[in-house]
DNA sequence: ACCATGCGTTACCTGCGGTAACAACAGTCT
DNA sequence: AGACTGTTGTTACCGCAGGTAACGCATGGT
């Protein structure tokens, strides 16, 4: 009974082949931003487009498979600095840090991630599927930070909801103020991570009005 | 000299087809999301694609002129919950209810202005083109909210800075928060207004920590 | 009468995602 | 050994998208 081996043999095998696929698929990303075509992917890895479909799927299955590398690795770059040893002030601040210094190192990586061209299927369902297409990392990482928000913060009933809720909200709040400062550079990275963790520390609410507003 | 008169004419003429146009690519856009082809398009107004490229040049041109109109919808209800006369407190949670009664009410449109697909130009351009592909709406919301935080409240030195920073933030908030939202639904507007706002007016930065959690 | 200009068409090009259909080679079973 | 099976790779193709060139046809000014 040699088969057993003989699968496993190619079974890895064919891991390692996906391993150096993805790894093309990623130098092609890197250089062509987020609308990388099959063919110029195939090409960087030496071969053609019928294979990458055989070990992917499709399109979406190739880009889901490259963005979850990538997910991953910033997913615990995040939860290392939400996990360190400081005062909560501290902690938010370094996770801001942490995301705004992976996107400012590989800035077309986070195009990528964010943008995956289209990716979901045609969907002929008539409900609305509004969703499901943007982003899967926001939606992740708004998942995850709302998880570790609602095990460590006491939010009272409905602290839950109120916890999924805010890390879906604090994400975004990351995500568009980075994807500005990104495109922009209007200031430091230390001072965009002062001012954002300032915006969550209730400073809005505290700061008095100009005169020249409203009335009331 | 008739030509004044005829010219003029004929330009008014132009614009009204544009907006027959525009009206035609907006059901279109409604009923068949943000993918749209321009052929679909040409078929349901009636006429064929060249039509089409001579008057918005390319399918970016199209898009953006639609994007606009509803932009500048959207802005201008938003800014009407901004200028209510009423505390900061409700003002925050009308214009976050405007937002999101919006993208409730017509999800498609919503979904088309935040992903218009690729439209970019291809940009040879080296450097990181990074920001401008990403649902210009998003900016503009931002850098308006940035104006009016700027023009409301007292920031002090550098307010100017910080107000555009915490503009681009709370929009992005927004818009994550509303998209996770309107995907799951996982409760009512009015309890997601609310969260938004209690998180803004600095209640992260209050509430106690869970036993269990760091030492720190 | 003439011709410039704008609206509209048909027919085409390119490049994309995706898929047959077939060639070559490994190891396996008898 | 030799037939069998499955994987790896190829070429050639389909359908559809965005985009364009070349041509008909009306209209209105001179």
């Amino acid at each position: 009974m040699e088969t057993t081996r003989g699968a496993e043999r190619q079974r890895t095998a064919a891991e390692h082949r996906r391993r150096e696929l993805l790894e093309a698929a990623d130098r092609v990303v890197l250089r062509d931003g987020p609308q990388a075509s099959m063919n110029a992917i195939a090409a960087e890895a030496g071969i053609t487009k019928p294979i990458l479909y055989r070990h992917f799927g499709d399109k979406g299955g190739l880009y889901r498979a490259l963005a979850q590398r990538h997910t991953d690795a910033l997913l615990s770059a995040l939860r290392a600095a939400l996990d360190a040893p400081a005062h909560r002030r501290e902690r938010v601040e370094a996770t801001l840090d942490t995301y705004l210094a992976a996107i400012e190192a590989r800035p077309q990586v986070y195009r990528f991630l964010m943008h995956p061209a289209d990716d979901a299927a045609p969907s002929p369902e008539q409900g609305f599927d509004v969703g499901r297409h943007s982003a899967p990392l926001l939606r992740r990482l708004g998942e995850e930070l709302g998880k570790v928000i609602a095990e460590r913060v006491d939010l009272g009933p409905d602290g839950e909801q109120t916890a999924r809720i805010w890390g879906h909200g604090i994400v975004g709040m990351m995500h568009a103020a980075g994807d500005w400062w990104l495109g922009d550079r209007p200031c430091s990275r230390e001072q965009l991570v002062r001012s954002l963790a300032d915006l969550l520390w209730g400073r809005l609410a505290e700061v008095g009005d100009l005169p020249g507003g409203p009335v009331f």
